[in-house]
DNA sequence: GTTTGACTTGTTATCATGTAACATGAATAA
DNA sequence: TTATTCATGTTACATGATAACAAGTCAAAC
């Protein structure tokens, strides 16, 4: 997975550096959504910088190159589930487990663009995030 | 409009106080997305109180009433274009003049929930918001 | 009419999130 | 090698949000 950002980057002349590769590291290893400060404080105590750009720009690279996301609805970041091909996903966000989907949204996207465009208004980036309950807890609550 | 406001909210056992009221007119005059700071200047120099507590208190009633949306975008509020039923609407901000647009998103939603329920996520509530061009702008742009 | 209890408004204090501006060091290109 | 760009770090600050408490308002219950 590393490996293939690390191709992906190199083909756009950008450098998964030490902060950069840490960075991701933690967002993958986490599987959810973790705020600025949490990544900032991990790195902190691994060596890295301790102030907040430290993480921001970190972060921020990663989500402009495609491997990460930044989800507007919790003030936090995820890595990219499925990077590669560019793509604007839906997110789910569950509310009892903190659990993160990462859906492809075409049919969703085609919806709010469509919708727009009656309008007369130009759609080019959209925020769809979700809240709900997962396949598991929703089990949980209602079995 | 604010009387509409007022008898819904009696309906409820709600009360349309001065801050609160005061907190809508300044959304609805503006006619834009407003951080909770600016309401809040706003409101501390008609001689409400000037801490943050006051500003955003109005503003978490207004937006469960359903008089005003929240931006997850922009942390920022706008009042409701069209209260009363209630309803979850989609949000087209523009890039270039802020201006805002509320649309009614049902057909987006569904396939949101459609998409989601293949995984056997349950939506409760989803944040739909683009960003891109008005059709003002987007006419002086490209003319 | 007074008392009670819910609600509203205000405060202080603090926390959380995000950025601007600048100095230094590493990598690349000329 | 030298110039240039990019990357990392810092300080300082701006913006966004909430917890906890005190005091005032209002309407129902007595
Ligand atoms: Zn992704
Ligand atoms: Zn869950
Ligand atoms: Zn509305
Ligand atoms: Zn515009």
């Amino acid at each position: 997975m590393l490996d293939e950002a690390r191709d992906r980057l190199a083909a756009n002349g950008a450098r998964l550096t030490p902060v950069r590769q840490r960075t991701l590291e933690i967002l993958l290893e986490s599987h959810r959504a973790m705020g600025a400060y949490e990544v900032l404080d991990r790195l902190a105590a691994e060596g890295f910088g301790r102030q907040p750009p430290v993480a921001y720009r970190a972060l921020e690279f990663l989500v402009e190159h495609g491997l990460a996301h930044r989800l507007q609805r919790l003030n936090a970041f995820a890595a990219c589930l499925h990077p590669g091909h560019d793509h604007a996903p839906a997110f789910l966000i569950c509310r009892e487990c903190d659990m993160l989907a990462e859906l492809p949204a075409a049919p969703v996207r085609d919806a709010l663009t469509e919708l727009a465009a009656e309008s007369g208004f130009q759609v080019e980036r959209a925020t769809i995030e979700a809240l709900g309950l997962c396949p598991a807890c929703a089990g949980a609550a209602r079995p």
